[in-house]
DNA sequence: ACAGTGACCTACT
DNA sequence: GAGTAGGCCACTG
């Protein structure tokens, strides 16, 4: 369990968080994927929101969660501030072969990895 | 308990 | 095609 607040832990199987961590976990290397097709992925029950809210806590956990791997669905990387610094995320993407133009993914729709496709 | 906010998305003007 | 509104669920003050 892992405290993300301070009235407030977090379990194994809180479910939602944890599945959105295993997606992100799957995302291979070189390819992106956007909130809400892991909220689609997930069945659309908690909306596109709370898959951002997830990533957001996933800073907090002991795990290294390659958040960085996720853009919203304009392929923009509207999350590039909460990775401490501005260009760690553009950085990461760069380094796994992603090209960043504005902060925005190069060739977003080849590069975008869809679970529900690929996962099945 | 209430209101505001947020790494978003879809649909309608 | 840009701008607005509503919905979504959890967290904070």
């Amino acid at each position: 369990m892992r405290k993300i607040s301070k009235n407030r832990e977090m379990h194994e199987e809180d479910g939602f968080f944890s599945l959105v961590y295993q997606v992100t976990r799957m995302v291979p290397s070189g390819r992106v994927t956007t909130y809400g097709a892991i909220a689609k992925y997930l069945g659309t029950a908690r909306s596109a929101r709370m898959v951002g809210w997830a990533l957001n806590q996933s800073h907090f956990l002991e795990d290294h969660i390659p958040a960085h791997r996720v853009v919203n669905r304009n392929g923009l990387l509207t999350g590039k501030h909460h990775f401490g610094g501005s260009r760690v995320m553009q950085e990461l993407l760069e380094s796994e072969g992603i090209q960043i133009i504005d902060d925005r993914v190069l060739n977003f729709k080849q590069a975008f990895w869809d679970p529900s496709e690929e996962l099945e």
